[in-house]
DNA sequence: AAGCACACCTGCTAGC
DNA sequence: TGCTAGCAGGTGTGCT
């Protein structure tokens, strides 16, 4: 998402915005503030961090969004194009584009801040670019089990429920593992699989599951989910071994795994 | 620090 | 065909 938006949206500039939801502006104590903050500027820098992204506008404020659960941002060449249901934030451009905010569960977001980002202070380091090092110190001194320490953005940030699970399986480490009782060899396996799951994920345009709740700024699924090792496969064979994947509950989430494959 | 329950929402599907 | 229970990519809070 962050490489579409750069790819379509570098130096355009605000001409308004109508922000209809206001559960999606809800750091803000009105639409009007929310707007003011944005008309006039020109976005410059698309960055990410974690699941947040972050577009660089030229008054150095930051425009964040998070799209959570159901969120989706999408570029309509007009204002005239038909518009979704539960499409709360609309932000017109110039050039006649208007870049949409659709999210049915509305527990999606964005936000106007300053460039220091006060709002994301406690996040981890993203969990895709960190290296081998960082990444071991993060999980040292850490008692908790792999699966919800992986769910922890103030660990790393970035990794959600089907990534987690996608790296505990490539690794070969069990959900129930305590971080800190991870050999080093054992640390250094999570950490290539973290880098080569998300890397591949990326490349992929994302996992979009049944109902495609992801899509990308043209509305198009992501294509990992067919690479979904466990996620989702409940019953379906390890792709290593054969075995039938499991499904349990951990930290109140579905967790899909191999019971020989991860140790 | 860790783990758990629950809250926030809408929509879809499986099962009866 | 119609109903309901269960489940969904995330995070924040409050409690033990």
């Amino acid at each position: 998402m962050r490489r579409d938006l750069a790819g379509a949206l570098g130096g355009a500039v605000v001409a308004d915005v109508a922000a209809t939801g206001p559960r999606s502006i809800r750091r803000h104590p009105d639409a009007a503030t929310f707007r003011a903050a944005l008309v006039g500027t020109r976005l410059e820098t698309f960055g990410r961090w974690g699941k947040y992204l972050l577009v660089g506008l030229d008054t150095s404020d930051v425009l964040v969004a998070h799209l959570r659960m159901s969120g989706q941002l999408l570029l309509a060449a007009s204002t005239a194009d038909p518009v979704a249901k539960h499409s709360h934030v609309h932000v017109t451009f110039t050039d006649g584009r208007q870049l949409r905010f659709v999210d049915p569960r509305t527990f999606g977001e964005l936000f106007v801040t300053t460039a220091a980002l006060p709002e994301l202070a406690g996040l981890g380091p993203d969990a895709l670019g960190v290296d081998a090092a960082t990444f071991a110190a993060r999980l040292r001194g850490r008692r908790a089990r792999l699966k919800p320490l992986l769910l922890d953005q103030r660990v790393l940030a970035g990794i959600g429920n089907i990534y987690s699970d996608e790296i505990l399986w490539t690794a070969g480490l069990r959900w129930s593992r305590q971080a800190d009782r991870l050999r080093p060899v054992e640390v250094r396996r999570l950490h290539a699989a973290t880098t080569e799951v998300l890397t591949a994920a990326v490349e992929q345009r994302g996992s979009s599951l049944a109902d495609a709740q992801y899509v990308d700024l043209s509305g198009r699924p992501g294509g990992y989910q067919e690479h979904h090792a466990v996620y989702g496969r409940m019953g379906a064979p390890c792709p290593r071994c054969g075995r039938p994947i499991e499904r349990i509950v951990v930290a109140q989430r579905s967790h899909f795994w191999c019971r020989r494959c991860q140790r």
